[in-house]
DNA sequence: CAAATAAAAGACAATTTTATCTTAAATGTT
DNA sequence: AACATTTAAGATAAAATTGTCTTTTATTTG
């Protein structure tokens, strides 16, 4: 809606891995997905573009898995992933679908739009893996239902 | 991204039968859809939703098209337009994709998206097409470029 | 080194969204 | 009444997104 599917379950399975490496723990694509119940085969081809995109890190062989370091849970952004994932049109896209958001011939809805999207960026590029994970540590937030 | 492309037609559909009726002319499909620069036939069927939810008015036969009722155009917001193409999911729905959101067990974005989602909805639901279509009047928004 | 484990990569399949085309129904004009 | 015009409806088609399956590559362990 806001987000694509994909993008959705980048984000969960960010946090959640996050979540871990608080602990130590790295973990697999099976435990990710069925924590943040998500298709499994889906799940892996987008922690791949994570890695890629250096958010997360990745270890193959035994024991391996995907974890982040403690140093940069806080510099981990959600607009990295959403930017990783979706692309930045949700950035600079024009809300009505014109090519591009342009000031200079703005589409009707442009002002209150870029207001909208503005907070929305502020938020997505203020918030961390570290502040969401800490939430579900705690029990009073979730990543399934 | 933020709309459906569906809904994206839909509302530079809506704002440019304002316009016209604003003139008291109406308009066929072909016009709206070269005026919005958008796919005709696709258009028809968009019109047709907005249409059956009584948004707009058609009028079939020569000298036929769509008008919107000069009454109208003041209470006619664009909530109802992305709510009838849409439907409601962008109010109802959980940011990060659970099955609905909810307050009693927030995903962990759940108080930052609320916060995004109620401008975005008091956006829509105060704004009219009215308004909309009066800047494209003067000249100062456009509906394609 | 061989075997087991786990992610990476790539091909393929299903579903949804976007878009088109054809036929039908309504309405005004001659 | 016949005809032209225009929306409505329904069937298809194309493209994008979502999802799966198989093979390859890297790494650890015995
Ligand atoms: S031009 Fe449409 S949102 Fe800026
Ligand atoms: S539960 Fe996720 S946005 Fe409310």
């Amino acid at each position: 809606m806001m987000f694509s599917k994909a993008c959705e379950y980048g984000i969960r399975a960010a946090v959640y891995v996050t979540l871990q490496s608080l602990e130590g723990r790295r973990v697999g694509v099976n435990e990710i997905s069925e924590e943040i119940d998500s298709p499994i085969a889906f799940t892996a081809k987008i922690l791949q573009q994570l890695t890629r995109n250096n958010i997360i890190h990745s270890v193959k062989g035994p024991n391996g898995g995907f974890e982040i370091d403690p140093e940069d849970m806080n510099s981990a952004k959600l607009s990295m992933i959403v930017k990783a994932i979706d692309g930045d049109k949700i950035y600079t896209g024009c809300g009505l679908g014109l090519k591009e958001c342009n000031a200079q011939k703005p589409c009707p809805l442009h002002d209150k739009f870029l207001d909208i999207r503005n907070n929305l960026s502020t938020m997505l590029t203020s918030t961390s893996l570290y502040e969401l994970a800490t939430g579900l540590e705690v029990g009073l937030t979730y990543l399934k239902r």
